[in-house]
DNA sequence: CGGGGTAAGTTGTCTGACAAATACTACGAG
DNA sequence: CTCGTAGTATTTGTCAGACAACTTACCCCG
């Protein structure tokens, strides 16, 4: 395919992907606001230009991240639930966590490093212990406060070859730089969280007591064929976010 | 419309539900082993007895919750990530949560009264301020040990011609309750957390001293019709559990 | 004015077919 | 013998139309 300047977004993958971002974009925007009913399956289908069969791979995806609810023989209503700013359960990074909250987003003290892989981080990565990895370590700052220090690991060879690319990642966010310059986009992540105290070290740079509240968040993040790319570890001030996450179920106990 | 508060068994729900249970089964009895290929869907459909189109409703759905992944041309696979044990993205418990780490759930100092609804919690249950609320207090002990502090609301009228029921929900679950003696089932709930530092009250509940880490979970619980159910305040003890959320994208966002 | 039945509207499911992408195989060049 | 390449088979994605199951609203009747 001849290099376009632009390459919309005709290229990728299912159509149906593409319907559910046009469907996710009109409730952000508020053209379908909460509670209202979307129009029938039919003619939906036909305003998008799809098939109702790929207008349902849709809908079914949406209802999932709890943003339509389908009633059978009713209709399909935008979710009128609490659109909560800054949900666990989409990948967001710190940057955007900051913004959401209103706040100016900013990073000081960046610097990366590269280091022998610990035995942990060899496991989580999916490399031979012993191979270098890119540790870059940030203070997030939010309107100009300390709120998050975080500690990203990546394998070395993403960017062996690419000197340019860690002073990147102290400037911009890492997911970006990873799908923009690098080709590799985040599919998912798991991450897992405790409450911690501050010790010497965390609380040295980000300029609180020692012994404060911390959220620790330690997360993996997959590409779309479950290789793990990077380990982050982050420590949250307490009071900084509130994080929330939408919990299914347990409401399918009948079969 | 015709009293029915729930019938027994009647399979009220879509067939492609049953077909995701059948799916989620064999996958959790390692039936279908992670990394595994599912057979074609043409297969698998006159295998369960269903359409194709159904059978993709229901993989459309496990997609999403991240047990499989398909693949264009491909095949579709059983993900092979971290079937974490407690992932919050499902609605379990404290109960369910103990068990889970392998240790012997419990209950100590259960108690419940009932209280004029404060203006927040009015506002969560879509109630009246002042409307009378229940209040169930427990401490949730893991192999006797005090591990977590929770509240439950809920309104009062659920309660108010039943009035065993209160003490049923100190000995057993509360969703169990609610579904099996009041025919609600919880569909979804929000959760949002935060560390905090055990008060004087909380740490005399608790057993531990003051000041000791605790991470605090806010939580709304729903039913399928987005009606607020039940308001629950915990305190969970900071090494008792992990817990981990399985997180989507970024993937690919138009905006 | 209230109740019940009917009809319209909507989502769920089925069937069959083709398109698009990937995995595998056979073949040929070096 | 090794490697790359083209072709074929397999698999998921999409399309079209139809009917079934269910909900809602309206109309008619008592």
């Amino acid at each position: 395919m001849p290099s376009r300047g632009r390459p919309v977004k005709a290229r990728t993958g299912p159509r149906s992907v593409s319907v559910r971002n046009e469907l996710t974009d009109r409730i952000d925007r508020g053209v379908l606001a909460a509670g209202t009913r979307l129009p029938s399956e039919p003619a939906l289908a036909t305003e998008l230009g799809v098939s109702r069969a790929t207008l349902r791979e849709a809908l079914r995806t949406l209802e999932g991240e709890g943003l339509v609810r389908r009633m059978w023989g009713s209709g399909t209503y935008v979710a009128q639930g609490p659109r909560v700013a800054n949900s666990l359960d989409v990948n967001f990074g710190v940057t955007d966590a900051i913004r959401a909250a209103g706040m100016e987003a900013g990073t000081e003290q960046g610097r990366y490093w590269f280091e022998p892989a610990s035995a942990a981080e060899a496991g989580q990565l999916n490399l031979e212990p012993g191979q270098d990895v890119l540790v870059v370590e940030r203070v997030r700052t939010a309107d100009g406060k300390p709120v998050v220090l975080s500690r990203d690991i990546l394998p070395a060879r993403f960017v062996a070859d690419r000197p340019g690319l860690a002073d990147q990642m102290l400037l911009r966010s890492i997911y970006e730089v990873l799908e923009r310059d690098l080709g590799i986009a985040i599919h998912h992540g798991v991450a897992t969280f405790r409450p911690v105290r501050a010790d010497v070290t965390v609380a040295r740079q980000l300029d609180i007591p020692r012994g404060e509240l911390l959220l620790a968040i330690w997360q993996v993040d997959y590409d779309e064929n479950d290789v793990a790319i990077v380990s982050s570890h982050e420590y949250h001030l307490a009071d900084a976010f509130d994080f929330t996450v939408h919990r299914r179920g347990p409401g399918r106990r009948v079969q």
